[in-house]
DNA sequence: TTTTTGTAAATTGTCGACAAAATACAATAA
DNA sequence: TTATTGTATTTTGTCGACAATTTACAAAAA
């Protein structure tokens, strides 16, 4: 009952490194489903019909189906068989829950970080803290949030971990969007800007207890941030 | 620039408690591919070409397309634009990074648990692990070895917590397929009962230091007994 | 009025078809 | 022989079409 005979492949594909990229339409338009519905372009709880979204994109129901699958798989839409798919409303628990599960994952990155990132990665993430000391200056906000959600995926990317970098995309995906959705960008308050000089600071002297300690208290003092803004937003 | 109207829709289905659930062939051909991997039905680095499958679950390839990019983004398939799709080759690293995300994510399964949990559950959890000490008796290792991921499943569905059981859903999912793939299941060892004993009787305790640390153990004695049968597997 | 029934329109789930790309392979040149 | 070129076949990416279901809505009954 073994599997069929077909054509046993290595799984990196053969990548010189001028191959030129193929993407196929529905990875274009997953990018930019995922994109759109992340800042709030399609309303929480909006069903969307294939229709629309082909005219939208220009491009036949097949490979927006296959989009569908994706994002329903990521939590952004929910299929109703027979019905079509409609946007999930992100609530006041799906917050917690996933802040929640934010704080094992980055608390377990930045611990592995401190253990085997190279120098060098080590040094990037310091840079990125840096621009973002300086947009906290001119008081930059939107720069400001893009430059915070990248320092802690560099965390997490510099842990090395494939499947916790996966884990955390997602996640860190649900909670950028209930920020958008909740209407304010973090406000740049100078307490987050001080909690991650401690965190970048212990992971410079790799200092794994105090990093991880840090980072704790950084992650909840945002989940008090948003559990607030939520409150004071009728947008969801 | 915003969305086009749409009909708003509650995003929780009208569910009577008599709805029968419709089930689409995606669905179906999912669940069956999926189980096919994870069970090495079809080996890794093999490509599945969409006419064989089609015609092995006697479906189009609409709904098989979907599926593909589903168990893509669960892991068990590789997209070659282009190409096709192959059947990904878990490796050690897998197993390892995989390992360390399992930790993360129940050990802060048994902390919410421990503190959120009700009586009942703990409960049901206590009596499949009772059943797990039945079949560890009378070395039924298949069976045991079923159990053991419904207590951890268990543990985690009691943490209460959605996107932490999605998450950890798919990590429990990637470590099965790498102990089926590694040949033998999980030797019924005394000392793998015993730790489990340990994190069950902190649970019921609601001692949650103590239950993480037991799981923790636990966890990475499992991690050593994998990587045993990986090295002497030459299956992967 | 409100509720139910019946019919028309719209939408989804699935399929087969076509073009473009990738693969297999024979013919040719080195 | 080995490497290269050209051609035929297979396979994928995308599209439009059809049937079954769902939705919208008007007519009839309570």
């Amino acid at each position: 009952m073994s599997g069929n005979p077909g054509t046993s492949l290595k799984s990196s594909q053969t990548e010189s490194p001028y191959t030129i990229p193929r993407r196929s339409l529905q990875e274009e338009v997953t990018a930019r489903l995922r994109n759109e519905i992340i800042e709030g372009i399609w309303a929480p709880g909006l069903r969307l019909q294939e229709r629309i979204l082909c005219e939208r994109y220009g491009v036949s129901r097949s490979p927006l189906r296959e989009t569908f699958q994706i994002m329903a798989k990521e939590g952004l839409l929910e299929l109703l068989p027979g019905k079509g798919a409609v946007v999930t409303r992100p609530t006041m628990t799906d917050a917690v829950e996933n802040v929640e599960l934010l704080v094992a994952l980055e608390v377990l990155a930045i611990e592995l970080a401190c253990e085997r990132a190279g120098d060098q990665q080590i040094e990037e993430i310091s840079n990125l803290h840096e621009e973002m000391r300086q947009c906290s200056q001119r008081h930059d906000i939107h720069a400001y949030f893009g430059l915070n959600n990248a320092v802690h995926r560099a965390i997490v990317a510099a842990s090395g971990n494939a499947a916790l970098i996966s884990a955390h995309e997602n996640t860190q995906r649900h909670i950028t969007r209930l920020q958008n959705l909740s209407g304010a960008l973090e406000a740049v308050t100078d307490d987050s800007f001080l909690e991650h000089e401690q965190f970048i600071k212990a992971l410079q002297e790799r200092d794994t207890e105090k990093a991880a300690c840090a980072l704790k208290t950084h992650l909840q003092s945002t989940l008090e941030k948003i559990k607030v803004r939520i409150i004071s937003s009728s947008n969801i």
